[in-house]
DNA sequence: AATGAATGAGCCTTCATTCAT
DNA sequence: GATGAATGAAGGCTCATTCAT
């Protein structure tokens, strides 16, 4: 019975329907991935009667899509400068750019729903990686492109300065793409922030040295 | 009419049903994941009956298991030296092991389902990933790091060796996990073999001189 | 057609889908036992969808498990003391138990779902056995017990009170064990409510005659 | 290795292939039904091929009947007059009949796959059944009413006499039955060959006082 | 004479969706 | 505006049976 009187305050002091809704169905999509995400968990875990997506989102396709949105939006209002004033050096920028990078898809040192769910869409595209590309990632990607060719210099290539972008990003990701792999060649405790610390650190160290040393392997390798 | 035409030739040339059985079920698994693969699609595919799985491998996850071991084979059949002798340079074994880990991966430039499978198994793991860790992918770790190692010198902790590994697979990996993405970012045709050793090119050079100048970067960021 | 019809009148006349579903599936167990019965042989039965069943009980196991709580709600709503006033004498409780318990069984002459569900939990048993042994058959048993004491006498051991009892109750449910065997050995007309009557008027008598005239027997064979 | 080799050994020293169907048939059958029996488990426990039912009997139906038959014949072979001589009296004949009745449905204290399949035919009778009853039920039943015939007295009708056989029977038949509501009931440790002759004790004990002092019952009931 | 591979029908269950209120 | 009941299309799996050797 307490449980029930509990679940009716829930939802009537709670966020309203739709918002529970996609708070629910952005934690089981980024779990279970699209199709394996089933509308019954979704409106359990908000909450709502089984029709409710249906009523409120028109069918599952739709749900998710509001979803990417809403997971976007979400991002856009947490994003900061990292506390750089205007003049900071290149290298600082991208330092920066690093630790918002791995802070943004992690929250309290396990992947957020927001960030596992953009690893979902990159390796299992939907028909909403093009308006998540074109709203969320390039805008990142451009600025990132900025940061690399200021660090190389001006001579560099575009298609060099996409490459080097690639090689940071990557790096980054890694750490959240093969998570699993990762705890089974290296045992180790749970990832915390202190590690994130470290670990953009590294990224930032290793980029940094490779960018600013560009023409010493130009010279033997090309 | 062609449909029909090439399955019987498929199933009177063929290789006997279980190991068309495996090639059309890794096929279908890293296209759609363990769960949204469904054993109808892969019969038909192979040309058999819908119970010839149940048949020849028990259920679903069984073959999915066995596919798993028969993809380790095939990576392992294909490996080669890519012609290094044995007094190659670290910096050459290291650009070998680069050129030979994203050829793995891809056939024809887009990733074969040998590779597509085990980035689903970094991001989605089974209970089929403990066994792959350590049969295909830990023996790979211990020779990149070795390299690394040798690149470096000896002075390098084993924390700096396998931050640094992680960096250079991150690297490779990041052309299979974003490919969807990054195709939209940077338009360009299909991927082709030519593309892969471009590819190598740029993440040896970046990795090695991000290695070799490795106490430059410590001076400045410890 | 008149199936179509009777269909559409027993959806808007009759009980809900869950009791509907509940008759239906006490008939078809009954008949094809537990493993043999369909789920759609149950649905159609009941005019509802082949997923009713897991819509309201779960699966087919929650669903027989009901079935069986059902009949016992059943045969108790129609359990009566077959107007015995309170100072009968022991034989003709004995009698009126005898005729009670054929009639809970049979219905126009012929085992009732009930009745028969419950003999093929006795030859069959389930995991449904265990309650349905303490909430249906051990009160019905310790009051045969009582009743055979009394007959006796006090003298009786309690070994010799339930032998007795499994002797009158054997005789009563060979006739619907056995009821395929008997119509071939005695053919004869269907069984009707008359004949119930003879028989347990039959096994009154037999029972009676042994329980009263024990000491002789014992005399005899011990 | 060892299990292969012994069970080339077994198939070659033991009898052929139909006769192990058969047997190893009685007990699936006895088990499961007719319809949960599975041809899988039943061949491997013959050690035959998944073929060999459909090769020897054609199919599934045809296996049963024969094993109903085997049934029949196995117990024809071991049947036996129980040492009793040729002018033994009725009550003797009536206790013989008894045992013998008790003891062929049982085997080691719990019931023999033949006694089993029996039960099973009652309550779930198949086409085997016709031949059943001729073959192996009646002549049992006839040799019962004779006996019954006996101890009642030549005024006894036939109905009567019908109706005692069947009290006879059924006491007899609830111990197989409903084995485990009565172990439910009357925990027990395992039936045992000794438990058998104090059933068949009390039965006889029971039956024969009813059959002798029937005037008195008749009195009081008719 | 006997086998292992292969078949297709049918079962239970799950799921997104729709309906009636 | 919102709900619980109901739907029907698959999906995984099992089974008796047949095929090719």
């Amino acid at each position: 019975m307490d449980v029930l009187k509990s679940e009716i305050i829930n939802k009537s002091l709670s966020p309203e329907t739709p918002e529970r809704l996609l708070e629910a169905a952005g934690e089981v999509f980024a779990e279970k991935g699209f199709r394996n995400a089933t509308i019954r968990d979704i409106c359990k875990r908000a909450g709502a009667n089984i029709a409710a997506v249906n009523y409120h989102f028109g069918d599952k396709e739709h749900l998710y899509i509001e979803v990417i949105k809403y997971a976007h939006r979400t991002l856009v209002k947490y994003q900061t400068d990292l506390g750089l004033d205007d003049n900071a050096s290149a290298e600082e920028r991208l330092k920066a750019f690093i630790m918002s990078f791995l802070l943004r898809i992690h929250e309290d040192g396990s992947p957020a729903w927001h960030g596992k769910l953009m690893l979902r869409e990159l390796t299992e595209p939907t028909r909403a990686l093009d308006t998540f590309v074109e709203d969320t990632i390039r805008p990142q990607f451009n600025l990132l492109n900025s940061i690399v060719k200021e660090v190389i210099g001006n001579e560099a290539t575009i298609q060099e300065v996409r490459a080097s972008s690639f090689s940071i990003i990557g790096q980054c990701l890694f750490y959240f793409h093969a998570m699993p792999v990762i705890n089974r060649l290296v045992p180790q405790q749970k990832f915390k922030v202190k590690d994130i610390e470290r670990l953009a650190e590294h990224i930032s160290r290793f980029s940094l040295t490779a960018l600013r040393n560009r023409d010493e392997g130009e010279e033997k390798y090309r």
